[in-house]
DNA sequence: GTGGTCTAGACCACC
DNA sequence: GTGGTCTAGACCACG
């Protein structure tokens, strides 16, 4: 099941892409499997506190791109296959990894400084 | 001198903020130094092939934020003392930084794995 | 409600300044009244023929003025006590008008020109 | 002589065209002849606390429009016939008086209350 | 050349 | 539908 307790906003990011985006993770993560249905607009509406409309775009590209059907009604199911998956998945980290190792270099951290920044995110959020 | 060499647009994020990000990694590096001057609106936006008004609101922001100055006329200067990069440079790990790395846990990565992709980026940009 | 029938461009004043005039000039001859509603930025923008951004610049302005009320996702509202009205009654009797009759000494027009010219364009746009 | 004595800056409309409309309205005015010599651009630009290379743009474009024309130097001489300046005198006037016919109709004043406000105003910088 | 501003068009989030 | 924001391009005033 897909959670979003840790869900938080990224600033500036829109936030239907954030909303595909956490998706997309959760689907990397394993998280959340091929098949499983999304939480309706209404409910991802009221936990995010987030317009209806908005949830709705997010589903709508997610469809778009092929990793959710909508069946009868408004209900929305994962439908991606592991091809996919992977694929998302290097979309995403190659995205991340990058973006965080160049705002590493760009601060003149050393690959040693790095690592251990690295260790002390990972263990913070072990802790929280 | 600040130099946008390595500059990549993040998708999403809004460019502007993009850019005040970095003239604020660079000057937690040291790359770019109290008193030094910014490049102008027009040489920055042919550079990153943004339009100017978009550096501008960098800019404008970065001096609302008492870290640069601007005279019409003139050139726009970094106005950072130490206290100001410290701040910053808290800011910058504090918020990105955790963001990044809360966002690969959230995918299932374990520290060993994020470990051996940072060397990865690493040390392909050190061959770039 | 208020109508822009005849509003029109002055050369060389910005467009959004022409429009916060108008909505004063309203104000002031009470042709809207407190608590109406303003036309939507797309309908005043498709009337006046500028970009909706021109209407929404002259709105918030209005607005920091404590003229109008706007709420994103709904309309616009006039907001205006006596009090305020009567002070931009003073400006712009103050400000336009003075100016005008300014410029029209300086060109030599003898007050008598000036009355005839002033009912020459009164009866003409009763006409239209 | 043309004297920039009350030279007042109208809100918003651009310095270059503020000049030019000035230097129009003293030939109408007959305050400056035809052949007079211009004050030159570093004089003016003192007295009107400007730029030089703003009076400049003023003068380059009275002189495309063919009532200024430049001679050896920097000076620039009023080249204005009849004809032109009763054109001037149409186009300045037609603008104006419309512009401030228009705002009292529009702030629902009635002629007689319009006629008295003009007759104030002039009556008011008769005094100053 | 510099920075500042006005207008334009597209997109976002909300009702 | 509504208002809010981001990006774009042209113009203004200044050095």
């Amino acid at each position: 099941m897909l959670s979003f307790d840790n869900f938080l906003q990224t600033e500036g990011m829109p936030i239907y892409l954030q909303i595909i985006r956490y998706i997309k993770q959760g689907l990397v993560a394993g998280t959340v499997q091929d098949g499983e249905e999304l939480p309706s607009r209404r409910v991802l509406s009221a936990l995010l506190a987030v317009n209806p409309n908005t949830i709705q775009k997010a589903y709508r590209i997610l469809e778009e791109e092929g990793l959710v059907v909508s069946r009868s009604g408004a209900k929305s199911y994962i439908a991606a296959d592991q091809t996919q998956i992977h694929q998302v998945r290097s979309e995403l980290l190659e995205g991340d990894m990058r973006q965080m190792a160049g705002a590493m270099k760009q601060m003149g951290l050393t690959r040693e400084a790095a690592h251990r920044l690295l260790d002390q995110l990972f263990c913070e959020e072990e802790n929280t």
